[in-house]
DNA sequence: CCTCTCTTTATTGTCAACAATATTATCGTT
DNA sequence: AACGATAATATTGTTGACAATAAAGAGAGG
């Protein structure tokens, strides 16, 4: 077992919250994250409040909070919208991807503990496993993120911590989900973690945000390429 | 043009915001950025609500929308308080906005215009007058981030500009307030500055983002010897 | 037939009362 | 006197009703 709060990757402030704020805002996240509520739709406040059987209250309370994720759009006197993944706005998201786990990397090879690069080794090593049993599978998508979760964590910046995992995580879901149809190249990404986990070994901040930032480049890349060929502008309309 | 608003640095999606919540919002801010209401402090609804003339309903809001900017922690059933800046958390705010910043001047530098390029030198040119006049003056540290912010808004990353504007600005805000004893380099800045600039001009990415970086690196390096010396070591525990 | 205005409707913003939880104070026991 | 359990208090969470604003529709005029 890697840690007690790794396959739980939700922290989100919100993993003990029982108040029904917190609950609807994990609701209403989810419904929005896997497309129940289509991109570009409106929350309606009071349909969805007799939806998830609670008042408006905090159902206002989770809109705010899915606004602060970025998930949500808020215009005052004209209400919520869920936002449209266009291709522009997941290559930006890719652009701030690649700054701030880039200095994660460096971080965590600097502060990472020997017992936690063992264990980040160990899930590498699963990984690749699970990688070879069962080619082209889903794990790699969830487990490209636990890997790439460990490594910000191991950065011991709360506030770098807080940004990737309670925030910008929740908007590379949804896009994935919406994506999923496009499978990503797996054994690439095994082979720049495990030089990546080498850099991180030996202790090299310079050359772990190197080639953190070169991995996240390159899948955004990818990313331009698939997209740009397979919709040919006709992909992201509802 | 990207956008319209350049001088009113204050964009924070609530710039037009005529609602109770969007006023409440910016005036609990304030007060929590200059330190009426101490780091630490406890935010008791029914005594901000009376304070700031509205109900309970939109001071909640409120404190939501400060909990997404990271200038006040909140706990279910327990309540809100005022976020304690201690070394470590302006060390690590440092550290992502050399991240983002960097990414920043290196977009900039590819995808500014010439002509915002051109009112950024004479920004520049501004502060290095007043500099040269008042030295050591009030002006170094707005005009820092107004040149920070332009350089910013020319990435043309909305998300890297919302990230950084509408969210860590407010908590650098209230870092200088409370330690607005200490008089920052200014003239160093100024050179600095200037390098970036013509990294810019020149078209290189990798330059500017290497000049910002280090930019800040520096920021944060004097910051930290800084509050070493004057409080000799009693300030990092709680 | 179209367009502009006014009315109607629906939706968001705000409020004050109620319920649930945590904090504090009190009291008894060891 | 110190500690722990229990009751009183204060604060947060939730609810439904009310007010203000924007969207939709009807009707008159061009």
């Amino acid at each position: 077992m890697i840690d007690s709060s790794s396959q739980t990757i939700d922290n989100n402030s919100a993993h003990d919250d029982k108040t029904l704020s917190g609950q609807t805002t994990v609701a209403l996240r989810e419904a929005i994250i896997k497309g129940e509520i289509a991109p570009g739709e409106k929350l309606n406040e009071p349909k969805l409040a007799e939806q998830f059987q609670v008042s408006r209250g905090p159902l206002r309370e989770a809109i705010r909070r899915l606004v602060a994720m970025r998930l949500v759009r808020h215009v005052p006197h004209v209400g919520a919208t869920v936002v449209t993944l266009e291709l522009n706005s997941i290559l930006e998201l890719y652009d701030v991807r690649e700054a701030l786990e880039g200095k994660a990397a460096a971080l965590a090879a600097e502060n990472m503990s020997e017992e936690d690069i063992a264990k980040l080794r160990a899930l590498l090593e699963l990984h690749r496993q699970h990688s070879q049993e069962n080619p082209g599978e889903y794990m790699q998508t969830e487990g490209d993120f636990d890997f790439h979760y460990q490594i910000i964590k191991g950065s011991g910046n709360r506030l770098l911590t807080d940004q990737l995992c309670d925030e910008l995580y929740h908007l590379i879901r949804m896009f994935r989900f919406q994506t999923s149809r496009f499978k990503s190249r797996s054994n690439r990404a095994l082979i720049e973690h495990e030089q990546l986990i080498y850099a991180i070994e030996q202790r090299d901040p310079q050359l772990a945000e190197m080639l953190m930032r070169k991995h996240i480049a390159r899948a955004k890349a990818s990313i331009r390429d698939a997209l740009n060929d397979s919709e040919t502008g006709s992909l992201d309309q509802p």
